[in-house]
Order: C-alpha cells, then sequence, then structure tokens
DNA sequence: TAGATTGTTAATCGATTAACAATC
DNA sequence: TAGATTGTTAATCGATTAACAATC
C-alpha cells in the first residue's frame, strides 16, 4: 500500500537545495530546539555559541548537536563555536521559516480555533488562510485572535475547490476520528501535499503526500504508564 | 544535570507489575495506535485480531507488531491471532486506562480550555480536577465543556496548596514559554511526578519527574522543511 | 603560542526486519 | 491433518556516543 507517515518511519529526508542535504529525522525534529536557544542567544548578543552551551541548555549531547549541526552547516569555528546569526539564518532556511506556506484548516472545534488563533505560526512561516467546517450552526462565524478580524468559517463543501484555487499545499485536520479520513480524501483530491493531522486515526493517503500525526493520546499514555508503573 | 526528558531519551521504562515488564519507547508509543484498532475490532464483534491485520490497519511491520505485542503480553494463538477482548484489556492495563490519574492544568488560555473540554481525557484515565491561570480577568470565569458545569479558573497561586493537598500527580502546563519553567517549579515542589508541557521551551526538573513536550513547533517544522525541499 | 572547540572516524547501542521452527 | 500465525533468533540497519586530530 502506497502510504507515508511523516512522523512514524525515520526516513530520511531529502533537500533540493545547491547541494541536496540529507537529515536524519531524528536531526530534524531537533532543529527548532536549536533554533529558539540560537534566537535567544542572538537576542541576548552573544556572538558565537558552541556546541557544549546549546547541548547544555536543551539537555543532549554535545556531540549529537555537532553531528546535528555539520548536517545542517558544518561551519563552526574551532576554537570558538558556531556565529549565532548565520546558524539561526541557516537553521531558518532549512526548516523553511522564510518561506510563507499557506494552510487551510478543517474542523473548527476547540482545538482547531486555538490553532488558528495561535500567532506563532506566523513565525514559522504558516499561513492559515481559511477554516472550514461541517456544522452549519459554526458557519459564517467569525474567528477568534488577533489576525483574523473579518475573517469566517466557511462550509466545508467549499474546501477543494479553494484548495485547487488556492494551490494549497497544506492541510490542518482538527475534525473528530470519524471524519478525518474523508477529510483527508477531500485534501489529496485537491491536490494537497502534506497533512498535519491531530485526529487520532492512521491516515491513508498516497506516498507522494506527507502525514504527521500528532496524537495527543501517545503523550497521555506514556506519562499514564510511567504514574501507574 | 539531573533531568530527564520522557519525550527525547528512548530509555526503557520499567514496569512494577508482578513480573516487572521493560518497553522500548517506541514500543510504547505505538501501544495507542493497536489499542484504538483493538477497541475498534472488538466493538465490530471480531474475535481474534492477528499481527498482519493489525499491520495493515497502521501500517506497520506485522514483525514489529508481533514483537511490539510480545512485550506487553505474548499470549497470541498461533492459527489464529489475538483474542482481541483479552488484548484490549492487556493494553489498558499496560497504558494506565483504568487507574484515574488527577491532573491539573495551568493555562487557561485557547489551548488549555480547549484540553480541559476534551471529553477523551477520561478514557485514558486522566481527569482535570483544576485549571489555573495568573489573569485576574480569567479567574473565576466557568470552564467550557460537558462535565464541567459549575467549575472555574483559579489563581495560580493556590497551584501549590492544591496539588499538595490533593496529592496530585500529574500537571498540564499550556502557559506561555517565559513562563512555563516556573510554573514546573511550583508543581515539582509541591510534589508533581509528571508532567505534560506544551510550552516550546526544554525545561529543567529533577530527574525523578517525568516530562513530555508536546512541541507543536516540531511538527510544523518537519512539514514545512518537506514542502520547501 | 596555548586553550578551546570543531568535524569526523570508529565503537557502541538499540530498534527494525527477515526468517523459521513451534503450535494452534 | 493442512493452513495460518505466533514468538523469537539472527541479520540488518541506523542513531548515539566517545575520542581525537585538525584548526581557530
Amino acid at each position: 500500500m502506497s502510504t507515508r507517515q511523516a512522523a512514524d518511519k525515520s526516513k530520511s529526508v531529502e533537500d533540493a537545495s545547491p547541494e541536496s542535504i540529507t537529515l536524519p529525522r531524528p536531526t530534524l525534529e531537533r532543529l527548532p530546539a536549536y533554533y529558539r536557544v540560537v534566537a535567544a542567544a542572538v537576542k541576548s548578543g552573544e556572538a558565537y555559541i558552541a556546541s557544549s552551551e546549546l547541548g547544555r541548555r536543551l539537555q543532549i549531547d554535545d556531540a549529537q548537536v555537532r553531528r546535528d549541526l555539520s548536517c545542517v552547516w558544518g561551519k563552526g569555528r574551532p576554537g570558538l563555536g558556531y556565529k549565532a546569526v548565520d546558524l539561526l539564518h541557516r537553521l531558518e532556511d532549512v526548516l523553511g521559516f522564510n518561506n510563507v506556506t499557506d494552510a487551510v484548516l478543517v474542523g473548527a472545534g476547540r482545538l482547531g480555533l486555538a490553532l488558528c488563533a495561535y500567532p506563532g505560526f506566523r513565525s514559522y512561516g504558516i499561513q492559515i488562510v481559511a477554516v472550514f467546517d461541517a456544522d452549519k450552526n459554526k458557519i459564517g462565524k467569525k474567528l477568534p485572535g488577533e489576525g483574523n478580524a473579518g475573517r469566517v468559517i466557511l462550509p466545508v463543501d467549499k474546501l477543494g475547490d479553494l484548495v485547487r484555487r488556492l494551490r494549497i499545499q497544506l492541510g490542518i485536520i482538527t475534525v473528530p476520528e470519524h471524519e478525518a479520513q474523508g477529510v483527508a480524501n477531500t485534501m489529496v483530491e485537491a491536490g494537497i501535499r502534506a497533512i498535519w493531522n491531530f485526529a487520532p486515526v492512521s491516515l491513508t493517503v498516497p506516498s507522494d503526500v506527507v502525514v504527521r500525526n500528532e496524537d495527543l493520546a501517545i503523550g497521555l499514555a506514556t506519562l499514564q504508564h510511567y504514574l501507574t508503573k
């Protein structure tokens, strides 16, 4: 079966920049943390930051930090560390925070609206351009959040059309479990390339569409297991 | 430094049941998915379910499924598969869905309130007994959600007291980045044993406290990286 | 120069996959 | 019994850690 679950498999990820780099998934998943620490360092005026310092702040082995950074940059200066501003820009590049990606969100429940009101997305290069729901009572209601003045919830049957028309690449799913696969199908048909899925189901999609499952049950189960050990 | 990040390290997890079982973290993190599929199977009347069928529905290798299940149960019947009801109960046990764990939530923003309104927690054995916020304007406001009639947001300076008094073991953090460590400190001081952290920071806690970071930036960055490849 | 820190090679560790004898 | 599927051993794969020569 032709399905790719970005969150599950640790396949390496190709990058099409000049020299096409390959990032192990664990490395890719640590980059946002490095990004935040380096951003803080830059803000507080530190010119260079060493792998040992980065590691200390994130509780990651310093050899691990160097290995990770060598994948994305490899321009640290022995004796000094990494030039903070440059590293920051490099991380932004690799993580795609510079490009703005338009996204649609389906499922205007509490979680969906919480996400759509979150201002932080902007700094990660994501912009939610439309929010859909199947519930007639919700349609036409205003979206919460600073940047959303005047915008309203749209009927889900316009989803495919809008995705096609605006060539949206990213879809966010915050609908109940049993509606998720249907929404995913519509998204895929309309040409979406990546899905951020908050519904607790394993979606089936073609192999050229990436799915990231944000399954909160995993976190809960992990902690519950530990507490009841 | 004495810190343990449940979400990061793949240390094995001890279980104190009769024969103390050890689960690799990747295995533990797949169990909730097995749980859901098995629950669905039971509901639709299937008496037995085979590793190949479980794997097919979750896009996991069947040998992987058998290996995982042998850690938690090892009572599959060759030729038939696993008895669905029994496997379900075993998974509930291991995941701690039977014990009810009381939890507090700090940070009554949209995300916090979305979590506290989520009815699904009950089925995972989690009960949020109190919600706190530092914002005076929010204190006293009603909690959203079915089961929350009559309950209100409490001032965060009562957090330590309540945790101590009710011997709460699990804390959920949905405050902004710069408040998260402070909240974590209060929780730890008051005797909390596990923290579910939604703030995008690496918390520092004693080694006997487990932290699960639910960092949404990781998902976003992963997808962005893929889309801008 | 002397001290510090990099990038990388080699060693270790752990998880996934393949294969198959055991068994329902 | 014959067919199917388990549990587990061995082989593979990939990530982490240790160590150190290169270099600022």
